[in-house]
DNA sequence: TTGACCAGTGTCCGTCTGAACACCTATCAT
DNA sequence: ATGATAGGTGTTCAGACGGACACTGGTCAA
């Protein structure tokens, strides 16, 4: 009932095409891409794999589309590569990227970082800050506050009963706001990309 | 050439139904959403989207898709710093990060990062590293290697054409592996997630 | 006034699509 | 041995789909 290795296999190549042409393909090309000569076959693959719940129908029920597991990414146990590469994939969970990182979608926005004064905190210039907003920030958060009206990401910090901004580049000075202090929204997460 | 209101309106429909369907519906059920009795309109208005930026067609030209402006949102509320950083909204694309890093679905594995060797890097403990399998590596690349029968993240090195693997921490060694330097994949980004 | 431009209409047509059905053939438990 | 199950083939068929084309009716600048 659960998919087979065939199975994984026909998804992966689902889930390459699906990033190039962010669609389900039609039958015919699923064909194609399997490497299937009837449609018959492409379709009952797709009833297994809605079945097992990486696909679905629209709620018009005209066209397929992806559903939540489609996006499952697998997360390798690191201590255990086992000798063989193969293996790395068997001692792997399933793992969705968004959902890690993002709990609360419609408050959740990506600001790019710019410039170098978090990057004692591993924060680099071009990393993509993961910031949601409307969340109460404490002490020790890394924040995005507007400053001089602009975004600034910085450690919140207390000092006095007053909040603080804390760089974490012994370069810059601590920013010591003096009306009220702006705070956008909480910075919960960081994506990087690494250009190759 | 840029949109005018009443596209404006249009794509919001589309919007809507996207959010809905996660597709662009077809010409027919373009008509119906907006009200069109011909499908020419339907098809004008893709076409003056597509101009626009909104949506694009699949490398196969087969079938419209959205593009990056599509899942454009106004920031409005609360007032936003004048020239603020491009802030790219959640909330009707859940899978953008997801779009963002990975590009190979079926040949990236995400590794979480154990140990301090890359801290200069700014890849800490605990962060997650996402790692590209079967791409080759050159000088320069972050690697995942295995050691010891360990996975292990470093740099890259070529020294005296020899492969080295180069930690970004001056308290370890580099490490010059005397056979066969086994790469595991590439690493092409990186996801942390703040607690708080 | 005139003409260009453009959103939208109406219609035709080839083809791509998905549904359905009969059939084949390994695998596997009985 | 023998069914039953499940992945896959081959074929037919209606209709949905998109492309093309001629046309209409507003708007606006010359």
């Amino acid at each position: 009932m659960a998919d087979n290795d065939k199975d994984r296999d026909y998804l992966a190549h689902l889930q390459d095409y699906y990033t190039d042409s962010r669609r389900i393909p039609s039958l015919q090309r699923v064909c194609e891409l399997m490497g299937f000569a009837s449609k018959t076959a492409a379709k009952k693959l797709l009833l297994r794999l809605e079945n097992a719940g990486y696909v679905e129908r629209t709620p018009d029920d005209d066209a397929w589309i992806p559903a939540p597991r489609f996006f499952e990414r697998m997360l390798a146990e690191s201590a255990v590569p086992a000798g063989m590469p193969v293996a790395a994939e068997n001692g792997a969970e399933p793992f969705m990227l968004d959902d890690y990182v993002v709990k609360k979608p419609s408050r959740t926005v990506m600001i790019p970082v710019k410039g170098d004064s978090m990057i004692d905190a591993g924060i680099h210039s071009g990393d993509i800050a993961v910031v949601e907003r409307g969340t109460g920030a404490s002490k020790g958060d890394f924040v995005v506050a507007i400053v001089d009206n602009e975004f600034t990401l910085k450690e919140l910090g207390l000092e006095r009963g007053r909040f603080v901004l804390i760089p974490h580049n012994p370069a810059y000075p601590i920013i010591r706001p003096q009306g009220e202090l702006e705070i956008f929204g909480v910075m919960v997460g960081l994506v990087r990309r690494y250009a190759h």
